[in-house]
DNA sequence: CACTTGTTTCACTACTTTGTGAAATCTCTG
DNA sequence: CAGAGATTTCACAAAGTAGTGAAACAAGTG
């Protein structure tokens, strides 16, 4: 099971994923319990607290983890949010606006598709407009499906 | 014009592309010629002919570029790929893949979506599985798209 | 078949990233 | 409001990556 989060987090990783943010993912993944402590991860992942306090600062801040104040208790419950992937799906598409707009730019400057440059841009930009656009409705259908599923 | 290839450049990279693969790639984007030596893109980028030589054999592997021998001369060329980015989700697909057969073995192992786990896990798996069953069409229809724009 | 030009390989350097340990900070408990 | 457990911050060490220069290698040209 540890070879799991392992094997999960490289592959993250090669996507540009930190290291550890990965493996921290893939360890609240595979709990037994709802959420874990910091000092938790800490032992299962045999890292200083250090890192993981790196990490899940990172994976909050892209929505893949939220922290729970345990009431009458010191310590905080770090728990993967519900619809994890569809959360992190809407992160990514940011990238896709970065790029569109960066384009967009260039293409003001070049004159559109006429030139060589224009038409390989416009192209990128179109590429990239066109998929971004499809992923609301692509998410909607996911949903879809889980309540189906679920029988709610 | 440069300062866009070093923009795109750093996008790609926070993606996981290596950073000189990723400034060849839009050097050889907005280039006004339909390819370039690997002698061009050293000058333009500034970089030494062993790092171009490194980062288009990457693009190659990844599809996004070809090498084309000029007759008759010593330099090869360098050209992006026809629906260089058509042919690039093709080739990210294939991560995709790997993550849903990783989730597979350890449901294997755990049992399928009774245990928190398992349940956790497959979601990852069914959410994975559902978007990569999207992109052939998603693919068609943007080809679709183009054919129509182009007016062929 | 030597010469010249273009490309690749390889050992090494520089840099960036990752993770640690120790100290500081915070917050509940008594 | 002092004490204890938990988390964060920070300076630094270790590791991994990217890029360079020089030498090897290919391929035309005279």
């Amino acid at each position: 099971m540890r070879g799991f989060v392992e094997r999960l987090a490289l592959l993250f990783t090669d996507w540009g994923f930190p290291r550890m943010a990965a493996r921290v993912l893939f360890a609240l993944m595979t709990a037994e319990a709802p959420g874990l402590t910091a000092t938790e991860l800490a032992e299962r992942l045999d890292a200083s607290a250090a890192a993981i306090s790196g990490a899940v600062r990172y994976l909050g801040q892209l929505g893949f983890v939220v922290r729970e104040p345990v009431p009458g208790s010191r310590r905080d419950l770090y728990r993967l949010r519900d619809h994890t992937w569809y959360a992190g799906t809407t992160t990514a598409v940011q990238f896709y606006d970065l790029i569109i707009s960066a384009a967009d730019e260039v293409l003001g400057s070049v004159g559109g598709p006429q030139s060589l440059v224009g038409e390989r841009v416009s192209e990128m930009r179109d590429f990239f407009a066109f998929v971004r656009s499809r992923v609301p409705a692509l998410l909607d259908e996911w949903q879809a499906t889980r309540q189906i599923q679920s029988g709610r």
